[in-house]
DNA sequence: AGTTGACTTCGAGTGCGCTTCAAGTTCTAG
DNA sequence: CTAGAACTTGAAGCGCACTCGAAGTCAACT
């Protein structure tokens, strides 16, 4: 039984999780990361699985509209141990139905661009016709 | 045969747009507004059914995530006339399918963050059964 | 006519989430 | 061993979409 440790450079973490050099520096400094990143030559980071994993729910939190700062409070409840899943779960609660609620509102605006989108559709149909016409003439 | 006018202040306007007065003027200024609008004491704005209209659209397009920048190139067609429909119809278009994208990545990162609650719920309920044993001794 | 509150302009300020810069250090391939 | 690419830090800068402030004008009520 092959254990495959995962570990990657910044560069190769960039490529992995979508966020570039910078964001990843950002987001260490920040504190969004649950502990510190290993340093292979005490100054260049290597990322192992469980960082790829971390980073991974972090940007599901951020694509969903998380502000950091409620990054912030979720990482710290983490790194605080086991007694806060209570909390843990209210906050990812909380936002789950700020999440759904986002959902419906875009939902329902785009239905209103679909019906103008549908007009303009009729519209240029039409013009398009007329213009046949005059080629006819 | 009545036909209602309606005609409303600019703190009217805000409260039946979901705006702030602040942002009426800001959208104004950055000429997102189709023509200009009507002053009532030549200082005081009146905004017409056809602003309120209009402003709604923007909202639309707005709470969809569309930048400013293509706001402002939309009322432009817009202003230029009838002969622009291809145009809008094009950018419209473009817009709803950045927004099914935007739907589908945030559906996508939700159920991630669903199986997550899941987990917690479980760990929450155990952890609650588990002190009420302890509360048995 | 006076007071209070809503309105006006224009420029500056804010918060967010990166992103870029500068100056230096370290790794890797030849 | 050396050149060049990739990495490091800390601070500054940026784009976006508002949001606020100041100083003044106008409207509506008593």
């Amino acid at each position: 039984m092959t254990i495959t440790e995962t570990s990657l450079s910044i560069s190769q973490m960039a490529d992995a999780s979508g966020l570039s050099t910078h964001t990843l520096r950002y987001y260490e400094r920040e504190g969004l990361m649950l502990g510190s990143i290993e340093r292979a030559s005490s100054t260049h980071r290597r990322y192992s699985d469980g960082d790829i994993t971390w980073v991974s729910f972090l940007t599901k939190l951020r694509s969903t509209g998380m502000p950091i700062r409620d990054l912030k409070l979720y990482v710290e409840l983490v790194r605080a141990g086991e007694n806060t899943s209570g909390a843990r779960l209210a906050l990812l609660t909380r936002h789950r139905e700020s999440v759904r609620q986002q959902l419906r509102e875009v939902t329902a605006s785009l239905e209103a661009i679909d019906i103008k989108i549908a007009l303009y559709e009729t519209t240029v149909a039409e013009r398009e016709a007329q213009q046949t016409g005059q080629e006819q003439r």
